[in-house]
DNA sequence: CATCAGGGCCCTG
DNA sequence: CAGGGCCCTGAT
């Protein structure tokens, strides 16, 4: 039974230009989940924000140059200004509304390879709709398993311990709190399928409900910090505090981290060699490094969304052989 | 039917 | 610091 929210405000935003909303609002590489949807020019996302479930619809109501997006927010009961003006702030923060992208593009726009994915999606910005405690479910449940096995662990999560939301006539799923998983216990987790899993989300729910870690507080910590204090969570590796680093705190110099996956398909596109001899990891952070210097998080970024999203449209033969579904 | 690796991480030796 | 084990699932 879902839960109706009657109430709807809106805010407006004017990101910085340029700003491509439909590449910014969807990342195709992604795995879809019930939270949320994208067609072109409009977005649904459900919220747990300050403890109270929201309903989001983000719209496009500009153009690149011109960019202006309107956020329509349904609630369960009537929204404090207050309460609004956070949500802003925070929305501008997770969406990267106030990024300046010129530099990055000035500098890279007569790279060969770079400068016409840059053309085509000119004003794309990295995203992470999720707050850190959300991210860290997402990455575990990534870990050791095909796409379609995380995507069936999450939902499993969401219909057991998170809410169902209705709003401008559709319904999605919403994310728990930490408190409420903390009632679960490692053996009910496991009933869901989750595997030795199970460990990892009950440590890292105890983690946030006794305060070991706060996200507004290590926004503003160094890079190390944030590593550090990521890596002591249990069930949290190098390949899910490289995702953290740059999806959830903006860190997108550096490549921090290159799984085997990803070292097969990046071989293929910048190499151009077969994905099942790989060019060496070092290889290829020295090349980012060479041609992307300071901006080596947000090219590839670039460049691996561009092939996710060519792949929307017509099947990459290579690719799919690497996308175990 | 059995076997195996998968978009890691922990723990042990 | 290398390598086995971990849960479950779908592919072979």
């Amino acid at each position: 039974m879902a839960l109706f929210l009657p109430f709807c405000e809106q805010i407006d935003f004017y990101p910085t230009a340029p700003f491509n909303f439909d590449a910014t609002l969807h990342k195709p590489s992604h795995f879809p989940s019930t939270d949320n949807f994208w067609e072109p020019g409009v977005r649904w996302q459900t919220m747990l924000w300050q403890g109270t479930l929201l309903g989001l619809k983000f719209e496009n109501r500009g153009t690149v140059d011109q960019p202006r997006m309107q956020v329509s927010v349904w609630s369960q009961s009537r929204l404090e200004p207050d309460f609004i003006a956070g949500l802003e702030a925070e929305l501008r923060y997770r969406y990267n509304l106030d990024l300046d992208l010129e530099p990055f593009n000035r500098a890279l726009a007569s790279d060969p390879q770079l400068g016409p994915v840059l053309d085509r999606w000119r004003g794309t910005r990295p995203m992470s709709y999720c707050s850190l405690y959300e991210y860290l479910i997402v990455a575990i449940v990534l870990q050791n398993a095909t796409v379609r096995r995380s995507v069936n662990m999450l939902q499993a999560l969401f219909d057991a311990y998170g809410a169902r939301l209705a709003y401008d006539g559709k319904e999605f799923s919403a994310y728990w709190s930490p408190e409420r998983l903390a009632q679960a216990s490692e053996e009910e987790l496991r009933r869901l399928k989750v595997g030795y899993r199970a460990k990892s989300f009950v440590r890292v729910t105890q983690a946030f409900v006794q305060g070991q870690i706060d996200e507004m507080r290590l926004r503003s910590a160094s890079i190390e910090e944030q590593r550090k204090s990521l890596l002591s969570l249990y069930g949290v590796g190098p390949a899910s505090v490289g995702y953290i680093l740059s999806d959830v705190f903006h860190r997108w110099s550096a490549m921090s981290h290159i799984s085997p996956w990803e070292q097969k398909i990046y071989s293929r596109l910048f190499f151009d060699v077969d994905p099942e001899t790989p060019v060496p990891v070092e290889k290829l952070k020295a090349l980012f490094a060479e041609r992307f210097s300071g901006y080596e998080g947000l090219a590839v970024g670039y460049i691996w969304e561009d092939l996710f999203w060519r792949r929307k449209h017509e099947p990459v033969d290579w690719l799919e052989r690497l996308i175990r579904l």
